[in-house]
DNA sequence: TTGTAGGCGTTATCAG
DNA sequence: CTGATAACGCCTACAA
């Protein structure tokens, strides 16, 4: 029982004209007497008339869809870029196709494919963890096709990137730790093969050069999952072996943060009296744990919305690929909470 | 410039024969010489040649794609659901289109709109707040449009509805407040306009009446945003104004229970000792706050699956609609943390 | 075993 | 100002 829709030609039928006219009627086209250009609008009001979007991609071998890779939906910070990209893609009339790796390159592959099938118009990507080989996507980017990569960005000059700027951030964060009194930072780090983990390890790094600190390598702890569980557990090991014991922990996004702190305070220190804690991504729980939780904010929504209209600009050719060989950076910002404050400075 | 697809044709002038050869070749189609497939087969690949959906949309007036609509994706339940969804959609070979209504009802009815004009097969929908009228469903439902609703459901048996047992759920977590010890349990209730919220709220009077409570309506708040501040704000107030002042909340979602948390604490009471608390969707955080929420874990991402499934037996006339004029029912389970339970019962 | 023709809904092109 | 025709890529009766 299939919602039968009425077509261009049942208003051309019933109103005894060709369909081109009907067609040309129905937007407007110049050259088409007022008279007919009414009577088809009626008519097609009342069929209930609702132009075939399927028929026009073929015809004009676009779809105005867009494809939205991401690796998990079930995440704070993505699921808030969705919403932007909802936002910029709705507004200026595209559809918006969705799919999770859930962090697996063998489904990230295939739904590059069945989006192809399906002619989306560009690609926004950020890919998943286990994406180390590029060839997916740049075999499609030397043939000019539109993507745009947010987030979790390959280092291919030629692809249009859109990222917050992990690097200040942790360089804030961990500055912000050492001005504190904090002496010594444990760094939770991210997988080591995304960017963002490396900048945002670089930005600690850095600031902890700034201070004079010598950076210790074993100090800087891969948590590949970044789960609370992962966090906890690691963190609570290395509170009993490393030396001297770490007075500050700086993870690379919220999750680890609050498994970090869970750990610390099992194992008996106060937060933030003996370490001072700071996450990253400004996960909605910040606020809500105990003590409330300092984190970089990342701008995911406006992120949305940049590599959205970035993309559609690129898709209607109102801007080229060569405008943009560097990545656009956008701003993250520091919140201050209870976790990384001392009331009684050492 | 546009990626080049090769199609049927080019295929087919490749290797001089005709395109239905080439179409059945592909599809393994009875009646075609082993050689030719072969032929055909290693020509595709040459060529990448990848099957152009659309055209098949159009041939077939099926577009193997499903359509999405919930009020917003940057909610815990709502995204856990999406995962669902997508698992099912994608293992079966369907395209999942994602709209979100920002709970607002003109949107959801534009979403339903290009949905239509993109042809999808059926819709999977948790309706807006603001929506209190369904025509533009029923509409549809009428004419046998395949549509599950799930989580947020019409009065409207012939539509086919997923939900958690919200009344059961509800109940639960009355109950076990009340088992505690508390006597005066305030209640902070959803939109008044949502199945849910109502579900909940007569859980939670049932659950008082059975312990031989009468209920008193100002005791039933509603939380119409069902944000962390408002709560906080709403819970404030009553706290003041009450009499007898309330020992325990049951709170029809987590943001709103850890909004009165909040309250509870800065009014200087402590939870669970004088004030019990228990929320409801069990998001991320309930474990983090300090002390961890109790709270009534809704399977979201089973609905997501369930929902898809009954969707997809619908479009392929699997299932008819006439097998589920009940709307299907997923247990909920009371996971109880520390703010309910009393160290020392008075 | 393979080819031909027609059509899914729409629009661009060319004629009238 | 309007109509006929072809084409987008694919599939499927029907014919050969």
């Amino acid at each position: 029982m299939k919602l039968e829709q009425a077509t261009i030609k049942d208003i051309a039928r019933e109103l005894n004209v060709s369909s081109s006219t009907v067609s040309r009627a129905l937007k407007d086209y110049p050259g088409i007497s007022e008279e007919t250009k009414i009577k088809v609008k009626e008519m097609a009001k009342k069929l209930n008339y609702r132009p075939n979007a399927i028929a026009l991609s073929l015809r004009k071998s676009r779809s105005f869809t867009i494809g939205v890779i991401v690796p998990e939906v079930v995440h704070f910070f993505f699921s808030t870029v969705i919403s932007g990209i909802e936002e910029v893609a709705n507004s200026r009339g595209y559809t918006v196709i969705l799919t999770q790796t859930n962090e697996k390159l063998s489904r990230e592959k295939t739904s590059v494919e069945t989006m192809l099938s399906n002619q989306i118009d560009g690609f926004l990507v950020s890919y998943s963890k286990e994406t180390t080989d590029f060839d997916h996507f740049t075999h499609l980017l030397e043939k000019g096709y539109p993507i745009v990569f947010f987030d979790r960005i390959p280092d291919i000059p030629s692809a249009i990137r859109v990222i917050v700027d992990d690097y200040s951030g942790a360089y804030q964060a961990t500055k912000h730790l050492l001005s504190q009194g904090y002496k010594n930072v444990l760094h939770l780090a991210g997988p080591s093969n995304l960017k963002i983990s490396q900048e945002r390890t670089r930005g600690y790094l850095d600031a902890l050069s700034e201070f004079g600190i010598k950076a210790n390598p074993s100090w800087v702890v891969e948590c590949t999952h970044g789960t609370q569980e992962e966090a906890n557990r690691l963190t609570s090991n290395l509170l009993k072996t490393l030396n001297p014991c770490p007075d500050a922990i700086f993870a690379n996004n919220d999750m680890a943060a609050v498994g970090a702190l869970m750990a610390c305070k099992a194992a008996g220190y106060s937060v933030p009296e003996d370490i001072g804690i700071v996450g990253f991504s400004n996960w909605q729980f910040c606020s809500m744990v105990e003590p409330s939780l300092s984190s970089v904010a990342q701008p995911g929504f406006r992120m949305g919305m940049t590599a959205t209209q970035l993309l559609l600009d690129l898709i209607e050719k109102k801007k080229s690929v060569e405008e943009y060989q560097e990545p656009v950076v956008l701003s993250t910002e520091l919140l201050i909470r209870k976790s990384s404050v001392r009331v009684h400075p050492n």
